[in-house]
DNA sequence: TCAGATCATGGAAACGTTTCCATTAAACTT
DNA sequence: AAGTTTAATGGAAACGTTTCCATGATCTGA
């Protein structure tokens, strides 16, 4: 049916061996005869089978990234910082999803056998060592994007930092119970992020001499269901948190209406504020600590493909900063208010407090 | 380095005709003979190259979806449908994402000629005439979700009677002043949900007997930051609309945004409702349209891979039904106000905080 | 028991490239 | 002009499968 080279070779009166050429612009081809095979191929509407190519190249021009649960926003903006690379670079696109442990796991195992794809990132989850070898031993290219191992080129952000930062931030407002929802850590998968957010709200504690007091450390999933229901739990204790960190935007998004549901006031009587800084964030004018997800996905991907170019390249660990975006779910804290004073604190009165905690 | 259908062959001392046989489940393999190239299988860790595989086979088991903007939320919704289906029957999937004109006319050119999948689903793009013969002529099967050609099986939603419904029930509600921000039909590509949405409208208002103003109906980008823009405008006549029904929820949002810049209170003095159903209306409890978005897209991959296995199957259209969803928006029509009366709202002023919070 | 039918099997050919080696043509050198 | 280097070219081999045909083994029924 179409024209394959045999076809370009006939009607161009050259060996295949030219036309190869001609369409792998090697240098070695007389001016004229690129010139008169050029022709056929225009002729002919000639375009090389990129199956039967990658049959004996090896390459397959594909990039492949596993990613959890590609739908939420966090990693749909990654995906899109992936994919203005891959398609500026011409690399076809696939996605593996990944939604429970199988899915991993076979992922993990299938994608080394066969190549499918000349390189793969791997978001959020971090390959175990049987599985990492495998990779290595298929020469399969990886690099990591919100996860790390010293095998692989990692890309991540600084999560402690970041954490500490939100924290420090709450206190500086002058808040002394801190509620923290963490996301799960082996919940679906080993996201080791929460464990570095955690530290980071150790630290600023400990920085600021504060008592840590596990009744205000909660874990959820990491979504609006999970962050809600434990924001209700810890709206509801006797002495109940003036602020909230959670762990994502999902969860804080789930903590606002939590809020919205006890009737609490916020930022007046509850300051919240997430981590990722996706876009719904900044719909509802919720502070967080913004990642750039976008970036790390284009660069990701940048770096895959320099692997595949050059698979000797040394695993190198890169680092995104956060950022803090105070909107408008944060504000200072209030001394604790019994049922009586909840109506109505006078204008000012919220910012002398916390002032004086301040000094 | 890799065992191929060979080795297993030599070690199991029977022919590749037979390992081909025993790999691909034909029946013609005696009980004995299929456990003991099995055992040899096993051993080797055998996996077919599913590249030599396709090479002959003329199948890639991939399925190409191309999308514009694929990371806004109706798309999204739409691709975890067709991930879903794809995963399920163990199709890899290809994104191709669309971000300009010239990206879609050299995916439309491009992916018919090398046949890199076995399918192509095609989101909310109307190829031409010309494109649609290549593909034809190509053999590639095509399955259209929210666009149609009768050249192809296409799902759309009923955007007629959904905008129709959309409107009824803002005239039901009083109003009478209703601004439309409507898509843009040609900016990017032929959206023409966008002209079955104002056919709608038009049909309701004829029925009520209401007159069209042409000032009342805007186009915008399909996006939050069109709807803003637009609704700014439409806000800031002498004589406003008491309701606005956006094309989208994203630009429902942005109305939303415009409303609280000028301190126009949502329901109270103005009515919002969009089109989509995403997750964010739910958050900011848009009143809204909803479209089976994931279902389309299951549907879609569905009955692409049974065009594939089929390709005789002649084109069929889907409709799927939208379904009104009253949240917290819309409200009955108000005799306009002047400013001062604009002032002091006595009912629900802490749930007007709240929803305040939540925007 | 034997002819005919059916089943199981082996392996060549084909899929459409790239790679590599051999060969021929062209360009220098002296 | 002849010898030597270098450039250009042709095409076989290889990539790892599936497909198909030929062959031999096994079964069937009288």
């Amino acid at each position: 049916m179409a024209a394959t080279i045999h076809d370009v070779a006939r009607e161009a009166s050259v060996g295949i061996g030219t036309v190869s050429r001609v369409i792998n612009n090697s240098p070695r081809v007389k001016p004229a005869t690129r010139e008169r095979v050029l022709a056929v191929i225009d002729k002919l509407q000639y375009k090389p089978d990129p199956i039967a190519r990658s049959l004996v190249s090896k390459r397959t021009n594909s990039l492949g990234v596993i990613v959890p649960f590609f739908t939420r926003p966090f990693f749909m903006e990654l995906l899109r910082g992936v994919e203005i690379v891959s398609a500026r670079l011409e690399r076809e696109l696939i996605l593996y999803n990944v939604e429970t442990n199988a899915q991993r796991d076979h992922y993990f195992s299938e994608l080394p056998m066969r190549r499918k794809v000349d390189g793969l990132l791997i978001v959020s989850l971090t390959p175990g060592d049987a599985v990492s070898r495998r990779f290595q031993d298929a020469g399969l290219p990886v690099v990591l994007i919100d996860a790390y191992s010293p095998l692989f080129t990692s890309l991540v952000v600084n999560n402690v930092e970041g954490a500490y930062e939100a924290v420090k931030f709450l206190i500086e407002k002058g808040h002394r119970r801190i509620g923290f929802i963490n996301g799960l850590i082996e919940g679906n998968f080993k996201f080791n992020q929460a464990n570095d957010r955690l530290i980071g709200l150790h630290r600023a504690f400990g920085e600021a001499g504060l008592l840590f007091e596990p009744e205000l450390v909660l874990t959820s999933e990491w979504s609006r269901m999970g962050g809600k229901q434990a924001a209700l739990q810890l709206l509801s204790q006797q002495k109940r948190p003036t602020a909230i960190f959670a762990a994502s935007d999902m969860q804080a998004v789930g903590v606002l209406e939590a809020a919205k549901e006890l009737g609490i006031l916020v930022p007046e009587q509850l300051s919240v504020i997430g981590f990722d800084g996706i876009e719904v964030s900044e719909l509802l004018e919720l502070s967080t600590i913004y990642q750039p997800v976008q970036a790390m996905g284009e660069q990701g991907a940048a770096l895959l493909v320099e692997l595949i170019d050059n698979p000797a390249k040394i695993p190198e660990l890169i680092r995104f900063d956060t950022k803090l975006l105070e909107r408008h779910t944060t504000g200072p804290a209030l001394t604790p208010v019994t049922h009586s004073e909840e109506q109505g604190l006078p204008e000012g009165e919220a910012s002398r407090l916390a002032t004086r905690h301040l000094l």
